[in-house]
DNA sequence: CTGGCTGCAAATCTTTTGCATCCTG
DNA sequence: CAGGATGCAAAAGATTTGCAGCCAG
């Protein structure tokens, strides 16, 4: 993962904490997730400064925001260009390594980028629940 | 589009609103946005009214909230598969109709659906404003 | 009539912001 | 030592909920 004063933005403890939470990390966390883990065993971190650092990786583009999960927005680490399925039980979400190579939609826009979302239910809900049905 | 009274639920002048408005709607509009428009000629809606009836239209199938816009929830009143693409700048989105027919990411996953994202800038966008950048 | 629906307002949840203070470079 | 970063708390948005009264079936 690129370093913080590669990039002309200061490193603190605190960014050092998120960074290495986010290394390689496959858990495609929230921005909650990301601050309680951290904040176990660095008391002195606020809410404001993983969203602040958060938005400076995302800027820097080290950093993708998904959209994914409709309830809050999730954080992906892993920079190259992939896509996501996500139990809709347990709200676990996977890469996907798969290039669709999809052709661009006929439109007058300019085409940045795409994203494919996969929904599903993940074997270990399937075995606990009937498969779909409430939510 | 169905109605209420097909599927057991009560029709009702706020649900004849959000039923009228949202048919043939191609604008994906937000919650705020049915809100807004509806109570313009009808005074007496309220905010719960419109979730309670985009709720229940989702829970049986007539409606798909879209996780798109990474700000708020998108409705779309056509319920067949398809997918969208979004201006990055000017936030609207238009439905892409193109059948990919993506193979199924190998995975314990019970594939329930799927659903394509294109991020883009519409020419509209373009003329105005330098590409990409800020943001 | 009666239970589902409405409207209002308060509550929740996620994310953002203002600002005094701190500390990296 | 200057300006970017932090922490706190309050604010802003989006969405949900509690509840008394209303009305569609």
């Amino acid at each position: 993962m690129k370093k913080f004063s590669n990039i002309g933005l200061r490193m603190t403890p605190q960014r050092m904490a998120v960074l290495t939470y986010l290394e390689g990390n496959k858990m495609h966390p929230s921005a909650e997730d990301i601050y309680k883990s951290i904040s176990k065993e660095f008391s002195t971190m606020s809410f404001a400064t993983v969203y602040n650092t958060l938005t400076a990786m995302k800027n820097h583009g080290c950093l993708v925001e998904l959209t994914i999960d409709p309830d809050k927005k999730r954080f992906d680490p892993k920079i190259s260009p992939h896509h996501h399925l996500m139990c809709i039980h347990c709200r676990r979400i996977l890469d996907v390594e798969i290039d669709y190579h999809l052709a661009s939609p006929e439109s007058d826009f300019e085409i940045i980028g795409n994203h494919i979302e996969f929904y599903g239910i993940c074997t270990k809900c399937r075995r606990k629940k009937v498969p779909k049905a409430e939510e």
